[in-house]
DNA sequence: AGCACGCCGACT
DNA sequence: GTCGGCGTGCTC
């Protein structure tokens, strides 16, 4: 009988296809594995089988699957239980999920080759823009579709290779793109029979190259091959290393067919042993918190943990996972991207040794896929240290699930779908697995503070500093005055100017934080005012000094910096905005002698250059570093003395019902990296609003104050945690008709949700790549059955798109959005 | 998503 | 009159 499989494409579409299977593979085919199937007319995807079935299809043709890629399933069964979960709440497609939880190794794709037909002979002169692709094709006869688009810089390439396919000028094929590739070693090993013998006539015959001679000898040494058993295997590298000869040596012998080379597979995964030191013991305030995180693990699944910063969270996490570990469990121990330094990985790594696993976006993409690979297998790490994305590994035997600064807001996916929060999504899968879950923090988050006072979250406190670390000393300096008296000095008041001084004088780091948000550098005319703005999207484009180029933070496009205003014609175009790079010329000027550093997302888009901003600056390379939210994210540096907020109004002021929360939570946590054993830190808050109650709550250190102000205005206006929020985005080309169809859909959802819609209106950036968009959004009530929302939602979405005038619109959801 | 088909305006 | 623009629909 023949078998089919319902698998998942990698594609926003929200059903499974159904392939029929060749008898080949039938017997092989399995639940979890992958499969490339072709899709549409000509493209080909790796597919994930769902189900095995024997049910023939009758609406439609079936196609075979054109190959299977593996032997046994790559997702374990709790994976799809998981990927139904978040689709399901997070209102996307199982496509979504699918891209967003595997490394793209392991997700080949087919591109278009174009190649160059040798016998092609035009009858006629080609149109310039098939000439010009003829010629690209001249240089290299055979080329992806992308790169013949990016070399020629035509805009709709398709139409103009399917004219030269109809005069057969070229061929074209569809190839799967293999991304993920083993890394192998070249070995070396005699070439023929390798007896005592053998080896004597070789002496002989090198006696009159020494070089040779001593590789060879070497080789014997290293291998082992005269002793009893199997000689050991010799890498190149290793032997040309220790007998100390060039290459040339060796590839002389293997053109005498002495030796030959082979290569050998291995694994890109640290596997060398490190040295383990013992865990260190914890102090009494700690073992405390310990204490009663095992004891409310008893009754509840989640534990918040909320301690000061520096008071040893770390410590805890690491006995907690040691005790995990006894169990015969593993452990996820998540952080924010940013967060994920050497500094904590080391920390671990001497305790863990090979036992733990590192899982990071900037990592090769090789090894991500192959630490899935060792996650499949029995022996697995046992912790996985890891950002967002790594609660889509597979696991044997979850037991406990770290989740380290959990405020963070970088845990939710912003874009695209999934739009998932890790936090939300790691309580989730911890429950699957029957483990816990452990939320540790500074600052909570309002929700995770108040799922902890109603009881659906244990709680535990942790107020001592380690090593008593003093808190360090706020200071609140009103720059709204100091701008009135001139007495600013740029971004700087006097006092930090000669704070930061003083700690240069003694020796000391200073750290200087300048939120982003709202502060990118513009460019302006002097004259008429004109801000350039990008031509597919409605926002002013950020100005790179570096590169000096203008770049549009939303769609990534890129634009010459104009010589004169295209307005008015004026030619002073002034810089506007301080954002980090300005601080940073600011503080050359004012600091020559000291040695400064930028943190940022420009200055950090490699792993390794983000490490060495922070190495150097642990080592005391760096006096000064100026850097965004980065700057305030689980490091410690043991001699900041100052550290300067320079505007905290960017971060008050923002349009977002979570700002006064975020805010207290960047001040606070930027504010802990002051301070030293012996010595109180202090930090120089700028502000223009002195009263307002958040500095005051910043300045006070009164987490509970602030949360208690914050809960009392959420309640007032139906936010979370007293509602969940869901934006509904709407998406058209046209913008009249975009704000009808808003407007109908609106009106729908009201008349089920009734006033808990709000909108449509249009979002901060209302265009994208020449797509215009509406926001509605639409609270739920906490305790309200979210299920059935949903289905409200998607009913609603269905009658939209199922009129015949509105059948162009684009819905998505992002669902307790940030 | 990505690709083909089909309908309209600006050019030879 | 055709070429090439993009809106619409379908993919097992």
């Amino acid at each position: 009988m023949k078998k089919y499989v319902d698998v998942i494409l990698p594609l926003p579409l929200p059903k499974s296809f159904t392939y029929s299977l060749p008898d080949e593979c039938a017997e092989d085919v399995k639940i979890g594995c992958r499969v490339v199937v072709p899709f549409g007319r000509k493209k080909f995807y790796t597919a994930i089988v769902l189900n095995v079935h024997y049910c023939a299809p009758t609406e439609y043709e079936v196609k075979d699957i054109s190959a299977l890629l593996d032997a046994s399933p790559i997702l374990l069964p709790a994976q799809f239980k998981f990927w139904e979960w978040i689709a399901d709440y997070y209102l996307c497609t199982q496509g979504d999920v699918y891209k967003a939880a595997l490394p793209s190794g392991l997700k080949l794709e087919s591109e278009t080759i174009v190649e160059y037909n040798p016998d092609f002979e035009a009858d006629a002169p080609l149109p310039e823009r098939e000439q010009r692709i003829l010629d690209l094709l001249a240089i290299d006869s055979q080329q992806c579709v992308t790169k013949l688009e990016k070399d020629s810089g035509i805009k709709n390439i398709l139409a103009v290779i399917k004219s030269l396919l109809d005069k057969e000028a070229i061929f074209v094929k569809e190839e799967l793109r293999r991304t993920y590739k083993p890394k192998t070693e070249a070995r070396v090993r005699l070439a023929g029979v390798a007896d005592e013998k053998r080896l004597h006539i070789l002496f002989d015959i090198l006696s009159r190259a020494p070089k040779q001679l001593a590789l060879l000898m070497k080789y014997v040494e290293c291998s082992g091959v005269l002793g009893a058993g199997t000689p050991k295997e010799v890498s190149k590298k290793e032997l040309l290393q220790r007998a100390n000869v060039a290459p040339s040596v060796l590839n002389g012998l293997v053109d005498k067919k002495i030796f030959e080379i082979y290569y050998h597979e291995i694994g890109r995964l640290d596997k060398q042993e490190k040295e383990i030191v013992e865990l260190n013991p914890l102090n009494e305030f700690q073992q405390r918190a310990f204490d009663e995180v095992v004891q409310s693990f008893q009754e509840k699944n989640v534990c918040l943990l909320h301690g000061v910063t520096s008071s040893g969270k770390t410590e805890i996490y690491i006995h907690l996972i040691e005790e995990a570990i006894r169990q015969g469990k593993q452990v996820l121990y998540l952080l924010p991207e940013i967060a994920l330094t050497t500094q904590i990985t080391e920390r671990l790594q001497r305790v863990f040794g090979a036992r733990l696993g590192i899982y990071h976006s900037k990592f090769p993409d090789a090894e991500r896929v192959e630490i899935w690979r060792k996650q499949l297998g029995e022996n697995g790490y046992d912790i996985i240290l890891g950002v967002r994305s790594s609660i889509f590994l597979p696991f044997r035997n979850l037991g406990l699930v770290i989740v380290d600064e959990e405020h963070e807001n970088t845990y939710k996916q912003q874009d695209p779908a999934p739009r998932y929060h890790a936090r939300s999504a790691a309580i989730v899968l911890a429950a699957m697995y029957g483990a816990k879950t452990l939320l540790g923090t500074a600052t909570p988050s309002i929700e995770s503070w108040q799922n902890a006072r109603e009881g659906k979250y244990g709680f535990v406190q942790l107020k001592e500093r380690y090593k008593e670390i003093q808190l360090p000393e706020i200071i609140p300096v009103d720059i709204k005055e100091l701008h009135r008296k001139k007495r600013m000095v740029g971004q700087f008041s006097p006092l930090l100017i000669q704070y930061m001084k003083e700690a240069l004088e003694q020796k000391e780091q200073v750290i200087l934080f300048q939120n982003r948000r709202g502060f990118a550098p513009m460019v302006e005319c002097r004259t008429c005012g004109w801000v350039p703005k990008c031509k597919n999207c409605d926002v002013s484009l950020t100005y790179h000094k570096g590169i000096n180029q203008l770049t549009c933070h939303y769609c990534g496009y890129t634009y010459q910096l104009p010589k004169s205003c295209p307005a008015c014609e004026g030619t002073e175009l002034v810089n506007r905005g301080f954002g980090t790079e300005k601080i940073e010329d600011d503080i050359k000027i004012l600091f020559p002698e000291a040695a400064v550093a930028r943190m940022d997302l420009d200055t950090t888009r490699t792993r390794s250059a983000y490490e060495k901003i922070i190495a150097d600056f642990e080592q005391g390379k760096t006096d000064i570093l100026i850097g965004t939210q980065m700057v305030s994210k689980g490091l410690d540096f043991d001699h900041v003395s100052i550290v300067g907020i320079l505007n905290a109004d960017t971060m008050l002021n923002y349009p977002d019902f979570r700002s006064y929360e975020r805010a207290f939570q960047l001040m606070a946590q930027v504010a802990g990296r002051a301070g030293r054993k012996n010595k109180r830190g202090r930090v120089v808050l700028q502000t223009k609003s002195i009263d307002h109650p958040i500095i005051h709550q910043v300045i006070a250190n009164d987490y509970e104050d602030m949360v208690g102000g914050q809960l009392a205005e959420r309640q007032m206006f139906h936010y979370p945690p007293y509602y969940r929020l869901v934006y509904v985005y709407l998406k058209n080309h046209n913008e009249a008709l975009l704000d009808q169809m808003a407007a109908v859909m609106a009106d729908k959802l009201r008349s089920v949700f009734g006033n808990r819609v709000l909108g449509p209106d249009k979002p901060p950036v209302a265009r994208i790549q020449t797509l215009f968009i509406k926001k509605i959004v639409v609270k739920i009530e906490q305790n309200a059955p979210m299920g059935r929302a949903r289905e409200l939602l998607l009913r609603i979405q269905r009658e939209m798109l199922a009129d015949e005038r509105y059948k162009s619109l684009i819905v998505y959801y992002d669902v307790d959005p940030m």
